[in-house]
DNA sequence: AAAATGTATTTTGTATACAAAATACAAAAA
DNA sequence: TTTTTGTATTTTGTATACAAAATACATTTT
């Protein structure tokens, strides 16, 4: 039965998930048949999934070879973790010289549970943290800002479990960050936002 | 007769160029049989060229209504000039920090022909802003930042003759961006880039 | 005359068909 | 055995076909 209502969209959803969580391996190749058939689709929708992953730096297109899980070498994740640098930091200033009060509600939301915990669940933290910096963009309502920050969950997969340091190492940073923003200090949010990527950069180059 | 080697690149190009030449005005609907006709290709490689447009933030899709030439609005614009404040300011902060004579040539030599004209010719140094700009992008050789720095000729197309202020007020400046490049000093060349863009941004904000 | 309704036309979204390039693989040659 | 060559198979890139949604437009109703 012929669908007209974006099927695309889910398939895009369904791909991105599989190669988040590694059901699609890094280098793997994508036979357009053998993926539309198990999605019980046709190559058509399956190439507009294909190109929009493209454009995340999730896929890799080999003109007349096909199509290729994107597989990252560490300066790629060097070069990612520099732009997300530059992307936050800019967000942390913004969202500083916007003083909204609901801003940093939610901001400070995403890691209130964690306070005064004694143990730290790694999986939920994992989570909360990638909700901040996703959030860190959205909430500046910078649209084309939002859509080249598309980093936010790659090195997820990249990292094993996705967190590069520990959480006791960066909830203090992630409030220090947040208390700059709510403070209208619009350098030091944004330096404090830079410094949180430089660290964690750091730490991934020097392994 | 049916081609194989990637037709949607030149289609790309080619609509891109309409799109930023003004052959194709800003919220202009693109019905897709009629432009495949008269690029004599069919609908197929002409999508993937759409989708890669909207992914340029050229092309906005509603689905299930058509491609509609982007149209960008005051905010928009804005938003766009902050990306480039981040993504450039970056850009020359890498640069200085690699102390290459080489990059210094290269960004010195589009502006050399300029230096102690009595008058510039405003076509030749808009071309030459452009390819500043996206040469400070490109010569940091961090990838995933080129990918997201697509926003370089969008300005050509926003305001007429692709410049916000005139070369006598520019060109100081570009040359000052390189001499804190070549000097290593990465603050002074990410403050100075910034600085640079954001007196545009300014610029159009209080037109 | 304006609004509402129904029908015809257009256009999109998806599936399929097919040619050419890429790949796999077997047979022949070195 | 290794390399080369030729053939069959697979897979991509493009074109086309077709159903459903959107649009245009004429007719009817108020």
């Amino acid at each position: 039965m012929i669908e007209h209502n974006n099927i695309s969209q889910p398939i895009y959803l369904k791909l991105k998930e599989m190669i988040l969580n590694g059901e699609l391996k890094q280098g793997e190749k994508i036979v357009q048949e053998k993926i539309a058939e198990s999605l019980g689709v046709s190559r058509t929708p399956l190439m507009k999934a294909l190109l929009a992953l493209e454009n995340e730096y999730l896929v890799e297109s080999i003109p007349r070879r096909g199509m290729y899980v994107k597989a990252l070498n560490k300066k790629e994740i060097v070069d990612i973790y520099i732009c997300r640098e530059a992307l936050e930091g800019m967000a942390a200033r913004l969202l500083a010289l916007s003083k909204d009060d609901k801003i940093i509600k939610q901001l400070e939301d995403c890691f209130t549970s964690f306070l005064n915990k004694e143990k730290i669940n790694i999986k939920a933290y994992s989570k909360a943290d990638e909700k901040f910096h996703s959030l860190l963009i959205k909430l500046t309502g910078n649209s084309p800002l939002d859509k080249i920050y598309f980093f936010g969950k790659i090195h997820d997969k990249v990292i094993g479990h996705g967190l590069v340091r520990p959480p006791e190492e960066t909830l203090q940073e992630h409030f220090k960050i947040i208390k700059a923003i709510a403070s209208g200090n619009a350098n030091e949010a944004e330096n404090l936002a830079r410094l949180h990527i430089k660290k964690s950069r750091e730490l991934l180059f020097n392994q």
